[in-house]
DNA sequence: TTTTATGCATAAGAAAATTAGGTATATTTG
DNA sequence: CAAATATACCTAATTTTCTTATGCATAAAA
């Protein structure tokens, strides 16, 4: 992370939306596809994102599958049927915190 | 915080903006205040406001006016000039954070 | 051949919350 | 009137979630 912040704890929410898509994904997988989504604006740190994705495995939430391509390792994560349920939960927490904020920072009169 | 998740990092946001508005608040005020524009959605706790505004305050954002009324103090916190400055930037970096989560959470599908 | 890219990892420290208290006065309610 | 709730401040211990700084290894590019 380091051009535009990211709000902690949003992390999670990002790594789970982009495995609800479907496909399994490896870390360095998900770093390069967060920089392309964001034109760059986001970068995911490694020392962030490892410790994230275990969290998710230790918490059930993940799955891992390890391959070996062109002579290097990649842990490849996809959602359990857990981490599904989590990742509609998480997507409605974030679209709820922006509504919410968004109440506070560009209110209506009316109940400024 | 409790009903609605806020994410780590936007709490000073929300003081800032809060009393770029113009009156000077205190921190009950600012509770309350925030429960009332988000239909009591988010809770500021205050184990999170006071060090907040301690913080905001030490780094020079705040200025603050002791008051006592019905007997009880208030502490009314205004922004300073650096402080006015700042607000400016938190709101630019929480509108770019917004914008930048949607491109993931909500993506164009030229860049998914 | 040195740098950059790919791919994983962890450890120390900082930031910013939560949780759980504490003090005190004023008002409302049973 | 007593007890509960609201108003108003505070802090300390802990947890969560980052940043920063490393480390290792292979492949490709400069």
């Amino acid at each position: 992370m380091s051009n535009a912040k990211l709000y902690k704890g949003s992390l999670t929410t990002i790594i789970l939306k982009l495995l609800a898509e479907g496909d399994k994904m490896y870390g360095y997988e998900i770093t390069q596809k967060v920089k392309k989504m964001t034109q760059g604006e986001l970068k995911i740190t490694e020392g962030a994102l490892y410790p994230a994705l275990h969290k998710l495995e230790a918490d059930g939430l993940l799955d891992v599958e390890v391959k070996k391509v062109d002579n290097r390792l990649r842990k490849y994560y996809k959602l359990t049927e857990k981490g599904t349920k989590e990742s509609v939960n998480k997507l409605e927490e974030l679209e709820r915190f922006i509504e919410t904020i968004q109440g506070i920072v560009n209110p209506k009169p009316s109940l400024g």
